[in-house]
DNA sequence: CGCCTTTGACCGGCGC
DNA sequence: GCGCCGGTCAAAGGCG
């Protein structure tokens, strides 16, 4: 990792608040992934009030250290909107988030490759065939860049534009409730979702996406009524990323309730049927779109001391 | 018939 | 080496 990164990630307040959340008396529902520490918390307010619920998430563009890892551009703002390095509130950070198209289409295309190649030498010597050690460890899966945030809801699968199969189900050691893997189904796209309910709080859903989506939201080329109202930068002619690319005029918050900056942070809720709606007697209700569905939020802010 | 979910088996990584 | 665990495969069946 570069020094630029390092910079970013010190700076980071989520990684100060992963390290310190015991003596903070935060509940973390799920904690770090060892290839990318995202990190989940349930603020105290949130048990004061039962109907709102925090949500952050933040993507790092961290991988398993590899010489074939991708050398990203420290200076590339969407890096540093990806790794929350303050000013969120800027001007919403660009066209999507975290990533853009440009930061990371090269990325993409390059661990797209080692992906295929990795699943074709477990189908081979599946079926058989002898696969060189060498070759096995070449095509070691690279994990994509990883995106997840929690929601309040009472169905799983969120409704976010995209068409997924399902192509597996485990159950979550020490949960009640197993986790489910999703693939898009779009022709070669390899992004993947996870959707598994907290077993903290089960009233909330935690959604993994990873990897970059290398089409439009089929919502977008039906010309739903979302897709309508979603922002011109759902338009361009990149890739899109998996997780939801927000409007250039989304704002984010810029502090929590310890008063550090965030990426990313917002009150969510759902209705029955997976689409989001505006939490009643919220203040400071903002309304955004993810790709294919309406989404309204409320910001994050500072509770009464 | 095509697309999807379900589900048990399998694989690879990791810790002991 | 062994067992655990997360992730994936693929056959079978369901559904519109």
């Amino acid at each position: 990792m570069s020094n630029d990164q390092n910079k970013i990630i010190n700076s980071n307040p989520f990684f100060e608040f992963h390290h310190d959340h015991e003596s903070e008396g935060f509940a973390f529902p799920i904690v770090t992934d060892h290839y990318n520490p995202f990190m989940y918390n349930l603020p105290q307010h949130h048990h004061q009030n039962p109907t709102e619920f925090q949500f952050q998430g933040y993507n790092t563009l961290d991988a398993p250290p590899s010489p074939c890892n991708t050398t990203r551009n420290s200076n590339d703002p969407a890096v540093e909107a990806a790794a929350g390095s303050g000013g969120a509130g800027g001007g919403g950070g660009g066209d999507s988030f975290p990533l853009t198209p440009n930061s990371s289409a090269s990325i993409s295309s390059q661990e797209a490759g080692v992906e295929e190649d990795s699943s074709k030498s477990k189908k081979e010597s599946r079926i058989g065939l002898v696969c060189s050690k060498a070759k096995e460890k070449e095509g070691k899966k690279q994990r994509q860049a990883r995106f997840a945030f929690m929601t309040k809801s009472e169905v799983e699968n969120l409704e976010d534009g995209y068409r997924w199969r399902k192509y597996g189900q485990k159950a979550v050691k020490n949960s009640p409730f197993p986790r489910s893997y999703y693939r898009c189904t779009s022709q070669k796209c390899i992004v993947k979702k996870r959707i598994e309910r907290s077993y903290q709080d089960p009233t909330v859903v935690i959604t993994t996406y990873e990897g970059q989506h290398n089409h439009h939201s089929p919502a977008v080329i039906r010309g739903s009524v979302a897709a309508a109202m979603l922002a011109p930068s759902l338009f361009s002619p990149q890739p899109t990323p998996a997780f939801p690319t927000f409007p250039q005029d989304m704002f984010f918050p810029s502090t929590n309730e310890r008063g550090q900056t965030s990426p990313a942070a917002f009150y969510t809720q759902l209705t029955d049927s997976g689409r989001h709606h505006p939490p009643p007697d919220i203040p400071d209700q903002y309304s955004f779109l993810m790709p294919g569905a309406a989404m309204t939020s409320s910001f994050f802010h500072k509770p009464e001391p």
